[in-house]
RNA sequence: GGCCCCUUGGUCAAGUGGUUAAGAUACCGCCCUUUCACGGCGGUGACAGGGGUUCGAAUCCCCUAGGGGUCACCA
């Protein structure tokens, strides 16, 4: 066999969905692990579907996960053009190939008619087919009609008998009745080609090897093959990717699903963990390692581990593949990400961010929930005292109160005010008064956060918050128990 | 509805005629511990159902059920 050729050829629909970047992983990975070159295309033939700039939001997707293609538009390669729209006399000229082939005939059935016999097998309650009345129009009289000015399509024409057959790498062979299959537009009145017509001649004019899709072409591609044997053309392999469903079962929509690769990375998703959780939705390396960057997918990849059946998008999953990732950051990388979402939650109070990372670090899964983990940074929230009552801790208001104030004088004193000095000093404290740590420690933690669950502990927030904050914080306390 | 495809714990999944049916996540418990998190240890939980074939079936065949895809001058 040759160079393997694989191809992503997104429609710039503005839009680029967990299933389509994960269709492009696998393309790519199929292609690099076995040496050979991915393509992007572009496939914009519908011109209704125009979308500003929604060219770019692929481009700029492939390269923020480090998909790299070797041709297309923008970087070009000596199949081009790689975008549809600029290969319209090419579709032209191999569709009136295929009508002096027989595989193909004009159609001047308009859109009134045709909904009519929409309406007709609705009511009838069979599936819509096209019925086949321009199938068998002379030359003389499409040459006429041509040259009249009426608008016309070019459509397949389907055998009517017999089966096709073909084999797909990951569900198999095949075969379906061709009685089943639709006379489908090749050409549409504009000119433009259909992606049924468009994806056969640019994947063979490109040389594709492996067409990688989605799964809701497997049904079309016995058409597909058709074409292919019409024009005497080899069949390329076909590897049909498993659907990645909503969480509800349903397939992914923009809409309400919210899967999009731009959504993900902004809620502060890293584009590794993305990469990694999608390629194991659908694939497996059959070992029990799961954690992978691209170049391991690209050594790992082997099209068997594909399976068959859909799989779901796991956010919790994910979350966790992307705490992974998170915590294999060394401290300053961390910081540099994380310091936008401090930014968003920290306006008055004056804290060293890389301390605040050290407690951050381990207690992130995914940054943009670093805000709300520290509101109580800017502003004490106004608590129950309640919270200063801890069953295990053996802590009450009362004993509460009273080891504050103890801890109030000794902050107080402090000059130095480090995590070591904090640390040392509170312990003294701890030992003088013959108590277990939770005792003082437990009530501080309260008194400085107002909350039930804080990033790090009492001597790691007095430190994070600073001497004149933490003991204005520890007062508040304090007066907020004796009125009780 | 026709056609095509799929079906192992909640989720992702290994498994290709003989296994105590892996592992991960989630959940629960214990340990660590100044809360939480991290980390460590352990636990609950699955072959959709029914028929075959076979000495033996999660693995092969059939039926049923459930789910999905597709039936456009969209891709």
């Amino acid at each position: 066999m040759g160079e393997v050729r694989t191809r992503f050829a997104p429609s710039p629909t503005g839009y680029m969905h967990i299933g389509n970047l994960r269709t492009a992983l696998y393309a790519y990975l199929i292609a690099k692990s076995n040496d050979g070159k991915f393509i992007l295309r572009i496939e914009d033939t519908d011109q209704d579907r125009y979308v500003e700039g929604a060219i770019d939001v692929i481009y700029n997707t492939l390269k923020i996960v480090g998909i790299e293609h070797d041709e297309g538009p923008d970087i070009g390669g000596d199949y081009g053009p790689y975008v549809q729209s600029e290969r319209k006399a090419i579709y032209e000229k191999y569709a009136k190939e295929l009508i002096d082939r027989g595989g193909a005939y004009y159609c001047f059935c308009d859109k009134e008619r045709l909904d009519n016999l929409r309406e007709q097998s609705r009511n009838k309650k069979i599936p819509f087919k096209y019925d086949g009345h321009c199938r068998n129009l002379s030359k003389e009289e499409v040459v006429k009609r041509i040259e009249a000015g009426e608008s016309y399509v070019i459509r397949q024409k389907m055998p009517q008998t017999g089966t096709t057959t073909f084999k797909d790498e990951v569900f198999g062979k095949i075969t379906v009745e061709n009685s089943s299959l639709d006379d489908n537009i090749l050409i549409k009145s504009d000119g433009m080609p259909t992606y049924n017509f468009a994806n056969v001649i640019d994947d063979h004019l490109m040389d594709i090897t492996h067409v990688v899709r989605g799964s809701e072409y497997l049904s079309s591609t016995p058409k597909y093959n058709l074409l292919y044997k019409a024009f005497g053309w080899d069949i390329p392999t076909y590897i049909h990717l498993p659907l990645i469903l909503r969480e509800d079962g349903k397939k992914l929509s923009k809409r309400e699903g919210d899967a999009s690769f731009e959504d993900l990375y902004n809620k502060g998703y890293l584009k590794e963990a993305i990469i990694n959780y999608i390629a194991l939705l659908g694939w497996s390396p059959g070992t029990e390692e799961e954690l992978f960057t691209l170049d391991e997918l690209v050594e790992r990849f082997k099209i068997e581990g594909l399976s068959k059946s859909p799989a779901i998008f796991d956010t919790e999953k994910l979350k966790w593949m992307n705490g992974e990732y998170i915590r294999k950051l060394s401290l300053e990388e961390f910081n540099k990400l994380a310091t936008p979402y401090y930014d968003k939650a920290i306006k008055k109070a004056e804290v060293d961010y890389m301390i605040l990372s050290k407690l951050m670090h381990t207690r992130t899964e995914v940054l943009s929930h670093i805000p709300e983990q520290i509101d109580f940074i800017d502003d004490l929230p106004d608590y129950d005292i309640d919270l200063y009552i801890h069953k295990r801790m053996k802590t009450t208001p009362e004993s509460a109160l009273k080891n504050l104030k103890e801890v109030y004088d000794v902050l107080e004193a402090l000059d130095d005010w480090n995590f070591d000095n904090i640390h040392d000093n509170l312990m003294d404290l701890i030992g003088k008064l013959g108590v277990k740590n939770g005792q003082v420690l437990w009530p501080l933690r309260v008194a400085l956060s107002g909350k039930q669950y804080t990033p790090g502990g009492g001597i790691e927030l007095a430190e994070l918050l600073g001497k004149e904050e933490s003991l204005k914080r520890i007062k508040i306390g304090m007066e907020k128990l004796s009125k009780s």
